[in-house]
DNA sequence: CTGTCAATATTGTTCAACGATTTAATTCTA
DNA sequence: TAGAATTAAATCGTTGAACAATATTGACAG
């Protein structure tokens, strides 16, 4: 991997290498990190920890009980159904008002052909990852800072229920050619029609994902 | 004032302290907030101030350098800009789609009111107040925790913009009717209508705080 | 088995320290 | 005197230790 960036500070850095585990599954759903273990373990204080700890909580990853310590955040339906209704909102009026050439549609096309390449190798971690590039870009699509920002956090949020979920080719597979058939629609300047096809790709998403997790 | 709450942690008390001193005006944009100094002065160390601060830069109200410490967040037309266009997508969204009889609704109503009574004793302070929690209102027609939680933040950096701007009364006295009609024709059943109203609104509103920007 | 109480562990907060970086002041040179 | 270079002061970044407050555990009595 690359050498570690040491110009920005230690908290950031913490919180970016935490929620690399929240999202590979390595830290679980539930599981209490205690302070003591993590600073040893992580070699920084329990200081520079605890403004980690704040950051992810912020982002909902973690979940802070008074005098008890900071848990792994647990998936819930709610949470789930929350999320869904911000893509609906979010992702569809972004794709609607779209410019069909926007730069974004650049990094929409290029994750559909990563995500097709993945797919053929029965890649299903990748083809998730490029599945959530491709949502990102169109998240891009309106051009504002904070709300791109909004929607990587509430998307890290999204991949702590995906890492719950068995069968990750169930959860993405299905959705590579629906992105493609979306990423068209929009190049040909039919942006309404493609905000259309992207609500039906994310109501039946959401009850795929639902009905995966009443399964546990 | 109300005693005090020990119950919950000091850092997000802390928080919400100095962000009611951003959002009043008492702490000016640019300005930069020393550790020591704040830390003394409001009696608490330096370490659970710098968790505060970490909660605000997150929040946009604050920046951080390395190294040189945090100032107030310096609003700018580009962050105006980019707040108005999520506020178009979210607002218009949670309203075209909203139950008439939403219990937020009901708090949309008493906004109205209390906005027409301030605006009768020249208060615009209350006036633009009552404004906020109008629209805060609408976004929570979306039935999204979340959602909601994150227009409170980019509610709160814009009340900042406000901040710098003279002439309260030409920013929340106009918008009071304006406010009025578009409850009116969403309890009407006209939900997609009380949108369009509501997307005019916004764009005339962003105009008016741009053109006053602009005159700094 | 259940409730009480002490012992233990963990979090919440503060303080002091020190290296690193920025900012200000001072000195030196042309 | 103006400007550049150097030194000194202030501030941040991070750590480690300390102690109070709270939660958990386990022993014990009934």
């Amino acid at each position: 991997m690359a050498e570690q960036d040491t110009t920005s500070a230690l908290a950031p850095r913490l919180a970016d290498s935490i929620r690399d585990k929240l999202i590979s599954g390595e830290l679980k759903p539930g599981q209490r990190l205690s302070e003591a273990a993590l600073s040893t373990d992580l070699d920084v204080s329990r200081n520079s920890l605890r403004e980690a700890f704040r950051l992810l909580t912020k982002e909902g990853l973690l979940r802070h009980e008074p005098n008890r310590g900071v848990f792994v955040a647990t998936p819930s339906m709610a949470s789930i159904i929350d999320i869904y209704r911000i893509r609906k909102i979010i992702e569809c009026q972004a794709l609607a008002k779209a410019y069909p050439k926007h730069p974004a549609v650049a990094r929409m096309r290029g994750a559909v052909e990563s995500a097709r390449k993945a797919s053929e190798n029965s890649d299903w971690a990748a083809v998730g990852s490029q599945n959530m590039v491709f949502h990102a870009s169109i998240v891009d699509l309106a051009d504002s800072q904070r709300l791109s920002g909004f929607y990587a956090q509430i998307a890290a949020e999204l991949r702590l229920s995906f890492g719950l979920l068995a069968n990750p080719e169930l959860l993405h597979a299905p959705y590579v050619e629906m992105n493609f058939a979306i990423l068209e629609t929009l190049e040909a300047g039919r942006a309404e029609e493609a905000a259309a096809a992207l609500e039906t790709y994310l109501a039946q998403s959401e009850r795929t994902v639902l009905a995966a997790f009443g399964r546990l």
